[in-house]
DNA sequence: GCCGTTTTCGGCCCGACTGTTTTCAGTCG
């Protein structure tokens, strides 16, 4: 069983105890542990082995017990359980927007309801409005609901939610009265998908900027809206919020809005033991004293912690490591000093050798890496061993034009074939300068062969960098099924850099594989992949990721100097 | 069910909004 089946499991009995009505605090310790199991970066099988179950955090004797029965028989007895108990189907229920534990627990006693076509019909038959606590508009909103269920977009990608929140900011800037306004949630967190738009806006009144946020043209139904907060459903389905809160509350606001949840939770609990009660508003002591924060950076150090950066705001254990004062320095975008992966006419790139290097010269880059694709890869018109010795004129005399503006290097991406072989001859792989090994094809291959092929490419010496590992493309296309934790300690091994994709729609390493690739000594590269110069304003999307994988600058090779990258390059021969 | 720089027992973040209620329960983030 991986990481994810697990926490799906104790997400679901989280649920089921819920609707049961057991203690809340049992029900929150199963999300806990099944949050700590999904951001786990290791495979929970190897720890389990080790015998460090009780190791990880929310993870106590009973979880411990669970977890080691389901991975030692593959059922849980206690589960099997209390499914008889309590129907698994009622956990969908859940998910319809303002239907919470109580009501579903109501619906099912009183009415015998377990499925969402049995509450839809009964909430069309009236059924429901005459029940204790419900009414005709309770009874309309579950209407309402189910189908917004139907329409509602899961999570998106965040390179398509973010051209759209940053026309709502701009237009939001725009009211009068409005002090700031700035990206909150898993958007300011720079997750690779986001579930819905948080913003938060400085006002001393909010009236205005509320009034002119629900009443946008494209909004199609007001989820809310109150004095402080209201939220609203966009015609495409994307959900967005908005919190009002005056200027001088701005830094406190920011924390909380900004999230994640769980962060907000341990430094609300942090904050209790140094005398606070920390909310949106300030940070109250019980003598009535108050500090409030116009910063974001005087909340943190009220508690007498650093700053906190967004991207490591998910309460993987950026709170403890900043009371030691252990936070990492993050990687950031302006230290990023070249591209190692782009594409030109010589496979499936819109523009020329030349024009690429022009765009990364106004990008301030010291060094490119030109990849095209190789010939097996028919559908992108990849390169022939033939076509890679002509291209390295063309790399030269460009090179030889542009003098020392940029270096260019010449790459290739070399598909790694269903059984493991790389595209080109180990004669043709010696004449490139920077070979990537890329999965593209049969990436549905069972995890034990994909997880292979991946390995035996990384064995190839020629194998400088794998690009986009898994192959994933959001939000529709999962990546291949690989045994991370094999391949990151072979790449390790080999000497094999490990991309972080850019582009939006990869992002890949992911954020979990990345911190745990630099745990193991490996060198990450980020690049955008570009097929055009447009491609290469990417390049904060994928620095986004190592942020919140705790990537630091000298752990990514394109933030070296052109000098110390050719001479590793030299060094790999 | 988890956890300990006041604790191995007794706590467990904090507030906004809505609807059904005359003061609060449920849901959400």
């Amino acid at each position: 069983m991986t990481n994810q089946q697990l926490a799906d499991i104790f997400r679901k009995i989280a649920d089921l105890l819920e609707i049961k009505g057991e203690n809340i605090y049992k029900i929150l310790a199963y999300r806990k542990a099944a949050d700590s199991l999904s951001n786990l970066s290791q495979d929970i099988n190897d720890i389990w082995k080790e015998g460090k179950l009780t190791e990880l955090d929310g993870v106590g004797k009973a979880i411990a017990e669970k977890i080691d029965e389901l991975l030692t028989t593959g059922h849980l007895v206690f589960f099997d359980k209390l499914v008889a108990e309590v129907p698994e189907s009622l956990a969908e229920l859940l998910q319809v927007p303002d239907l919470g534990p109580k009501k579903v627990a109501l619906f099912w006693k009183e009415l015998g309801i377990t499925r969402l076509s049995e509450l839809e019909k009964a909430a069309n038959e009236g059924k429901l409005r005459n029940l204790p606590g419900m009414g005709e508009k309770s009874e309309a909103k579950i209407t309402e609901g189910i189908k917004a269920l139907g329409r509602r977009t899961d999570r998106i990608p965040l390179g398509r939610a973010w051209p759209f929140a940053e026309e709502l900011l701009d237009y939001l800037r725009k009211v009068s009265g409005v002090k700031e306004v700035e990206l909150g949630g898993s958007l300011r967190r720079m997750r690779a998908t986001v579930g819905d738009i948080d913003i938060l806006a400085a006002a001393k009144d909010s009236s205005a900027v509320m009034d002119a946020f629900v009443k946008r043209t494209d909004v199609a139904r007001v989820l809310g809206k109150g004095e402080t907060k209201s939220s609203v459903e966009f015609r495409q389905g994307l959900r967005a919020q908005l919190w009002v809160h005056p200027p001088e509350h701005w830094g406190t606001a920011l924390v909380y809005a900004t999230g994640s949840k769980d962060h907000n939770v341990r430094l609300r609990e942090y904050a209790l033991k140094k005398g606070f009660s920390l909310s949106e508003h300030s940070l109250a002591r019980a003598d009535g004293g108050e500090i409030t924060c116009e910063r974001e950076e005087q909340v943190y150090q009220a508690l007498g912690l650093p700053w906190i950066p967004p991207e490591l705001r998910e309460d993987r254990g950026e709170v403890q490591a900043a009371i030691k004062g252990e936070l990492p320095k993050l990687v950031g975008l302006k230290d990023i000093k070249a591209d190692l992966q782009m594409h030109s006419t010589w496979s499936d790139g819109k523009l020329s050798i030349r024009q690429m290097a022009d765009a990364a010269i106004l990008h301030g880059y010291q060094l490119i890496a030109i990849t095209d694709h190789s010939h097996s890869l028919g559908v992108v018109g990849g390169m022939s061993p033939e076509e890679v010795l002509e291209q390295r004129k063309e790399i030269d005399e460009v090179s030889k034009e542009l003098g020392d503006k940029i270096h260019i290097v010449q790459g290739a991406e070399v598909e790694i074939k269903s059984d493991g072989s790389l595209d080109y001859p180990d004669d043709v792989l010696a004449k490139i300068d920077f070979v990537l090994a890329a999965l593209h094809t049969s990436l549905r291959q069972p995890r034990q062969k994909v997880t292979e092929r991946m390995i035996h490419a990384i064995h190839n010496p020629h194998v400088d960098m794998i690009p986009h590992p898994t192959g994933r493309l959001l939000p529709d296309r999962e990546g291949a099924d690989l045994d991370m934790e094999a391949v990151l300690a072979a790449a390790a091994k080999a000497g094999v850099v490990m991309e972080i994709n850019a582009h939006p729609a990869r992002l890949d390493l992911n954020d979990v594989h990345a911190r745990r690739a630099i745990e193991l000594g490996i060198k990450l590269s980020i690049n955008t992949d570009a097929h055009s110069a447009e491609d290469m304003d990417l390049m904060h999307f994928g620095v986004s990721t190592a942020r919140r994988g705790w990537v630091e600058k000298d752990q990514v090779i394109n933030t070296w100097s052109s000098s110390k990258v050719l001479k590793w390059l030299k060094s790999r021969g």
